[in-house]
DNA sequence: TCTTGACTGTTACCGCTGGTAACGTTACTG
DNA sequence: CAGTAACGTTACCAGCGGTAACAGTCAAGA
């Protein structure tokens, strides 16, 4: 409900935040290239959506958001075009992320169980830990739309990348690689979405769940070799 | 305000009395029920909302559908309380279907492997025979509602049930039942999803890729009993 | 110094959606 | 006939995503 006497605070409160922007920028007058500016401006934009929608749930609207940035909607709009746009750049934060703790464990040279086992660990580990953020970025809204929309998609597309690169190498029909990332991802993030909601189990037990159920798939083929 | 406790025992007495002389008509004469009345109309609402759906697409409003039957939205939320509402009647309709036929292989007691292809396949066979559908039945919305909305739910629901009951009959952890359930169904989505937007191979391949995956799993399982 | 143009920001609006309140209309029952 | 439910309508609401048009700020070139 924005009452008048709120909507003329959230104006003050703009107006106090690009005050002390345009200060901070007058006292290090370093002009650094403008792009690189934008840049900053737009992860700013999006620490505040993290907040507010850690906060208030994955329902919120872009007005909100924007408030939360002290700015207006269409700021918001410019930078990222629309909010499928927002949920996409939020998303590859967080793919980033996932995916950086994959290849760590990869360069690792775990044991390949390990390996599977930690990656799911990592993927839940996010859902348990931030369920809002999860849920803002998983919903997938567009229909016709082709593209990479939503986290889940992302994910699934570069771990198609790893698992081809690593079915390739030991000589096995790397066709099969995108189904099962797919498979893999999905079935994490189905049974994840289950497990959030009821709390059934802790996560390492789910983790071995999941791990047992299609480790005897992937160990034959890592054993097989071309088969 | 009239809330007189008297007024309201007279009217619900009146109310009980009403009741039971639409009963007794009800068998006398053969003057159909009221209720199945409206459960036909339901129905009705229903086929029209699948036909709209086909032809335009999940992102379909309320308005067009009650337009494709004939009716003001109204009518609509009187029967199904609200969009989410239409959701889960049409998940429903379609989750007894494609239960039905994963009934039937049980009860033809087919090899268990042949069991698991003619589940994932018959799943698979019903987004690519009715796309528009799917994503209409699978998109969930609401955030804070903990209950069975969406198809996927559902049917990873149900698939639970028999799930667990199999393993209880051999004698295995049944705590796996719901992750697996879950997981499966997860896995079978999210692959469907990204193979009916790419088209990348036919049906069967995919059925056996997937199939692939989880079986040795799920197969050990089956072997060891008690494990 | 003034003008120009690029940027960032704002206000005020639009179309549409899901959802509801309030009111007619039909058809059956006493 | 009167009453009552169910069926149906019109007309509205708040809120959403998204956009057009305008305003202030700053740096650079004549």
């Amino acid at each position: 409900m924005p009452t008048e006497g709120n909507r003329d605070a959230a104006r003050e409160a703009r107006r106090a935040q690009r005050v002390e922007r345009h200060a901070r920028r007058r006292q290090r007058h370093d002009h650094v290239d403008r792009d690189s500016r934008r840049l900053a401006r737009r992860e700013e934009l999006l620490d505040a959506a993290v907040e507010v929608i850690r906060r208030d749930g994955p329902a919120v609207s872009m007005e909100v958001i924007a408030a939360e940035a002290g700015v207006t909607k269409p700021i918001v709009y410019r930078h990222f075009g629309d909010r499928s746009g927002l949920v996409a750049a939020l998303a590859k934060r967080f793919t980033d992320e996932l995916m950086g703790a994959l290849q760590s464990s990869l360069e690792r040279d775990a044991e390949p169980r390990d390996l599977l086992v930690g990656t799911i660990d990592a993927y839940l580990a996010f859902v348990e830990k931030e369920p809002n953020l999860y849920r803002f970025v998983v919903q997938h809204v567009d229909a016709g739309a082709e593209e990479l929309s939503g986290f889940v998609r992302q994910v699934a597309k570069e771990v198609a990348v790893v698992l081809g690169e690593r079915l390739r190498e030991i000589g096995y029909d790397s066709g099969a690689a995108e189904p099962w990332a797919y498979g893999l991802v999905g079935m994490v993030h189905l049974a994840g979405d289950w497990w959030v909601d009821s709390g059934a189990m802790p996560r390492a037990r789910l983790v071995e769940y999941l791990t047992t159920l299609v480790w005897d798939g992937l160990d034959r083929v890592e054993n097989a070799g071309a088969g």
